[in-house]
Order: structure tokens, then sequence, then C-alpha cells
DNA sequence: TTGTCTCCCGGAGGGAGACAA
DNA sequence: TTGTCTCCCTCCGGGAGACAA
């Protein structure tokens, strides 16, 4: 399972006022951020990050002050004002994750209220397998583990159709899968059917 | 009938630019606004108004420039803002009228759709009678004149239940009046009823 | 180490008269 | 007469190091 570099950090109100950025632990910024160059004199870079939304946000990284510390600068008070931040708020930095879903694809996920036998499809990347989707049936709604109660995280049990060449998994969670209609019993988008 | 004190202008870029205010007619500033007291070296008071939604506007009126000339300045940006307005919007000034409604309470009465028959209740000012209100049923719906057609204006007949001693109007307008709830012709809120 | 303060400076914009159509 | 221009000056706020807890 790989790493997943993360940083919290409740927000002081300096992180918050309208005078200059957002100050980054050190420890956040070398583990969570690409390196700067210190070989510059006042090392500064670009970060490109994006919201739970999709949306792209601009930071410029700089390292400077006296003492030297990380500073987030250029594009975060209109980050502050848009998301209306105060101090007291938590600010949360992840690089990319598998735990980390897109909100409006979970909740159209847990809107789709998958049950027992109902039939799904499931896209591969084109790496994987030269087919693009397999279909399958829900045979279990149960949480993983007893320790996340109520997770949705892999919490759909499933049976493919066929065999495979490629390792496909037992377990699946909401977001990752597409309902099928289904009308008497014929399955509107099985390919062996008619279109 | 009162006479209504109105101006109407188009905005020009001037009027909606970031720098300075709203130049006003000297006509439409003499009949529309309060007497400045022009013995002051700059004439100034301040105006308020409100818009249709009942929302209240504030701006400074001044006499000044070379030549004199009446503007609103502070105050006029936010509007021009809040508002959205551009060059080549109109922009209409009246002191109250009793042709003006609110906008929230024009959309509600239109919203209830009164027909022949239904029932309602008209609130009256304390000052003109000692009871607050009398019920009445709608006996008609139609154009108070041909030359305004579709207009609400007086557009309900209405008979009132009982007699009284202070003059009631034989047509109403939609939004002077209440509907009231029936239920298998027990009326909910007539008086006569435990409640 | 890191939160707050203060200073500096640039941009936005209000408010004034100048000026011209 | 009245729309536009330009100038002036204030205010807001980003961005820097100073400083202290």
């Amino acid at each position: 399972m790989p790493i997943v570099y993360s940083f919290f950090k409740v927000l002081t109100a300096s992180d918050t006022s309208t005078h200059g950025g957002f100050s980054v632990l050190p420890r956040h910024a070398n583990e969570c951020f690409p390196a700067l160059d210190m070989n510059q004199q006042i090392p500064v870079q670009e970060l490109i990050a994006e919201d739970l939304h999709g949306r792209e946000w601009r930071f410029r990284h700089i390292f400077r002050g006296q003492p030297r510390r990380h500073l987030l600068t250029t594009g975060w008070s209109t980050f502050v004002t848009s998301k209306r931040l105060v101090a007291g708020d938590s600010f949360v930095f992840l690089r990319t994750s598998q735990f980390i879903v897109g909100l409006n694809k979970y909740l159209e996920a847990v809107n789709k209220c998958f049950g027992v036998s109902m039939r799904f499809k499931m896209r591969f990347e084109e790496k994987v397998s030269p087919r693009r989707s397999y279909t399958g049936t829900v045979v279990g709604v149960e949480d993983l583990s007893s320790q996340w109660e109520n997770s949705k995280w892999r919490s759909l049990r499933v049976q493919w159709d066929e065999a495979a060449s490629i390792p496909r998994p037992e377990r699946v969670s909401p977001w990752e899968i597409e309902p099928m209609t289904l009308l008497f019993g014929v399955d509107l988008r099985n390919p062996s059917n008619a279109r």
C-alpha cells in the first residue's frame, strides 16, 4: 500500500489574516511538498493543488524570513476568502491517495444504494487489461472490517461474470462501479443482447 | 389622486464607472429630491431610498462642481456593484406611491390565484377602524379597465360579510387581502368557530 | 521554532474640478 | 448643460523581516 503524505494544521490568526500568508512547519514542507532548490538565495516554487471539488488552486511556496521558514504566499489569501476560512479552522493537505474520493463521485455512488443481487459494470485501465470493462453481481454488502464501521470502503462483495486473465478484486467500493439497468430480467446493457 | 414624482435616466459610462458617482439632471433633483439648503457653500444632504425588495439604500446628495451640478456620491457605487448596473441600464427613481408594491408581496399574492367564491380577510389600519380586519367573498375577477389588460390592480370584485361604519372598497388588489382556509365548508379562521 | 507585529509599497477607487461636446 | 477625463489622496492588503513567546 503506498504511503500517504499528508499534514494537517489548525489555522492561526496570522494564517487567516489579510496581511501575509500561511506558515508551514518545516517537517510538513519536507514531507509533503516537492523539494525546493536550496541553491537559490530565496528558494521559491509554485504549488498546484486541487480541492475535493476538483478545483485547482495555485500557491507560491517560498522559504524566507529571519529565521528562515516555509510560507505559502500568493494565492493563499484568495483561497482563504473563497473558502471562508477563519482562525481555528483546520487545513488538510494530501498529495494524491486512493483513500481520497471526489465529493461528487462519493455522493453519487452513495445515492445509488447498491444491494445484494444488483448487477454492475466496472472499468479497468487500458494498460491493465485489453478489455475496458467487466460485469458482475453484488453478492454481499458488509463492512470490510469491524474497525471501520459503516465505511463504504470496499463494502461490496462481488462475483464476476466471466473468468479473466487479469487480477480483479473480490470487494469493491461503490464509487468504483456503475449500476446496470435491468428490465424483466433482460439486461439492457449486456453486450450479448442487441442494443 | 396624488401626484407621483419620479424620474428615469439611462445610465452613462460615467455613472457606472468606479471613479465618482451619479449625475442628476437639475430638473429631476428639483422635482424629486428634498430641497437642499442653498445657503451652504457646498449644499449636501443624505437621501434614504428603498428598492422594491424593501432594502434601504443611502446616498450622499451633493451640489458641487464647476459649473454646479447635482450628484449622488457616497453610497452610489455600492448600489451599482450590488445591482450589477452597467452603462445603458435604466435607473428609475420614485417617491412613494400606491402603485408601487413590494416584489415579494406581489409574487406571493399572484401565486395564491384568487378566484370567484374564495373567502378572504382584509386588514385595515387602526386609525381607520376600531376593528383590525373584515372578511368577505370574491364575487368577480376582471380587469378594472380595458385600458390596462391583465393588470392585477383592483382586479377582484368583493362582497363584505357584514355592514361596517367605515368605507370599504368594492374592488381590491390581490396583495391587499389574505385567503382563508376552508375545510369541508368550515372556515377554520372564522372567529365564530373555536380555535 | 513559529505566531504576531509593523512597515513598506502598489493598486484600486472615491471624490473633486477641468474641460469639451 | 452634462459626460468624460484626470488628478489627488486615502484605504486596503500582500509581502517582507523584526521580534518575542
